[in-house]
RNA sequence: GCUUCCGUAGCUCAGUUGGUUAGAGCACAUGACUGUUAAUCAUGGGGUCCUAGGUUCAAGUCCUAGUGGGAGCGCCA
């Protein structure tokens, strides 16, 4: 008995039609099995696809005690006929001559049913759900994007540059950070003022997760030309919302001598890019999901791929929605930071498109961005999509040393510690831009999901970090 | 962190102005059916109505606190 086994996915291929007939072998976990007393038909994925291939046992054949142990969830090897299927909804079949069982789920405390299960529920047992139809789509969907996004900057000649995790910069202005100790902390060291110690810390200094490989990320660009972060990144926010993660995945592209067009050109590009590899790749998963979840998704997917984003000052934004007669919570006003129910306006209502924001007010902008010649505003972009909001938030960066040194006085930044991000513009310093794509975001729009603990395997959030 | 909604069977949910023994579908058990498609049909078992306290003749239902979850907002990607 040394049949080869395989994948069910490749069942579904037109090279498939010539194993007809033949023996083969799967290994599965059943998803549902149905059928009366001659016959049982198992439905078996194996994660290769969201297609199950179904398995036809005549009753006779088997063991009872076996057939009533094949329940939702349990694992099996299966050898047989490959056979065109006698009844409609699928072109072939497994007529099995051979089932081993691997394990039994039981039916009174596996969790996973052959139907109708929330997110919510999903989530409180986030080991298994990977098992369902639906994690399924959407973690093969998180590889397949993965991997576009290293071939799409492969392609551009683009080079995969690590920044570092760790960090000692203790205040790289986008949120609140992890510390990262090796202290004991039942009996932290003191110095002579009663402060900690961190001399006697691990790296002799404190040091903290990353909440961006950006600062380094120009180090890259400023060096090697045009290069790519894609890693975790960690924000230590309260935040409680479908669309933030205390740990999340970002892409940070960085390129030298790119100015703010060039930088909108690429992030346009780019996600487009992924969006059509996505429909044209994940075909299956993304049916099944726009089948199950939001039937608007793949026409809405087309759409983006379809449309040129629209291109706004914020200044341009401002006047408009000031001119809408619209009844927002928050008055508009230049100057102000732009609300949610702003941005949402803005893409949703009045353009209904994708968007790209440009040109903010300094003052609500990060420190590095490229300030223009009127003295107000900076060369930011932010990407705004519907429903998800910021997608994307970059900008052309500063290159001036005297500029951003000035800038960083202004807002009472620790010169010491940026001391090396500074030597860019000492050296050889060239304009240049990057932007920072919210790996989950971006898959929240993929997939259509609408929350973004449900597109990645083990979410991390404000009292969470269970599994 | 703020605001707001929700918590009833293993899962998804219904449960009227407070009123007898808390219901349905799925799941599970038994039976029926010669090929099903989240199979169907019949019968059956299954409940700390989130927890604690309170109001009331009477609480799943009303009040208070706690706890868990969702959504909106803020922070941002």
């Amino acid at each position: 008995m040394d049949l080869r086994r395989v994948e069910i996915k490749d069942l579904f291929t037109e090279k498939a039609k010539t194993m007809v007939g033949s023996q083969v072998r799967v290994k599965g976990w059943v998803r549902t099995k149905r059928g009366n007393k001659n016959v049982a038909f198992i439905a078996l994925n194996d994660g290769s696809t969201i297609n199950n291939i179904q398995v036809v046992a005549d009753v006779v054949n088997f063991d009872e005690e076996l057939l009533k142990k094949i329940t939702t969830g349990a694992s099996l090897c299966v050898d047989g006929n490959l056979v065109e299927s006698m009844g409609k909804g699928q072109n072939v079949e497994i007529q099995a001559t051979r089932i081993e069982l691997y394990g039994e789920a039981d039916v009174n405390t596996f969790p996973l049913q052959k139907k109708g299960h929330s997110m919510e529920f999903l989530r409180e047992i986030a080991h298994l759900r990977p098992r369902t139809n639906t994690f399924g789509a959407v973690l093969r969907i998180r590889h397949n994007m993965a991997f576009a996004i290293h071939k799409y900057f492969n392609d551009k000649g683009f080079f995969y540059w690590h920044s570092p995790l760790i960090t000692a910069s203790d205040c790289e202005g986008a949120g609140e950070m992890f510390q990262v100790t090796t202290l004991d902390q039942e009996n932290l060291p003191r110095n002579e003022q009663g402060k900690i110690d961190y001399s006697q810390d691990f790296f002799g200094e404190s040091t903290f997760l990353t909440v961006s490989g950006q600062l380094e990320g120009e180090l890259g660009a400023t060096s090697i030309g045009k290069i790519y972060t894609f890693g975790p990144t960690f924000r230590a926010e309260n935040s409680n919302t479908p669309r933030h993660l205390a740990e999340f995945w970002m892409i940070e592209p960085e390129m030298a001598f790119y100015d703010i067009k060039d930088n909108m050109d690429l992030a346009e590009d780019f996600i487009k890019y992924l969006v059509r590899y996505a429909l044209e790749n994940c075909k299956d998963d993304v049916e099944f999901l726009n089948k199950m979840y939001d039937n608007t998704l793949i026409d809405r997917l087309n759409f983006v791929i379809s449309h040129d984003f629209i291109r706004l000052g914020y200044t341009e934004a401002i006047d408009i929605l000031l001119a809408s007669g619209h009844k927002f919570d928050v008055q508009v006003k230049w100057g102000m930071d732009l609300q949610s129910e702003h941005e949402r306006f803005l893409v949703e209502q009045h353009f209904k498109c994708p968007v790209i924001l440009t040109d903010y007010p300094k003052e609500i902008k990060s420190f590095y961005m490229k300030q223009n010649d009127d003295g107000k505003t900076v060369r930011a972009m932010d990407v705004l999509f519907p429903q998800i909001g910021e997608i994307i938030g970059g900008s052309e960066r500063e290159e001036s040393y005297d500029k951003l040194l000035t800038r960083m006085k202004e807002i009472g930044m620790n010169l010491e510690h940026y001391q090396w991000y500074l030597d860019t513009r000492r050296f050889g310093t060239v304009p240049h831009s990057g932007f920072g794509l919210g790996f989950e975001r971006l898959l929240l729009f993929v997939t259509g999901m609408t929350n973004i603990r449900d597109v990645i395997p083990f979410p991390r959030y404000p009292k969470n970090a269970t599994f």
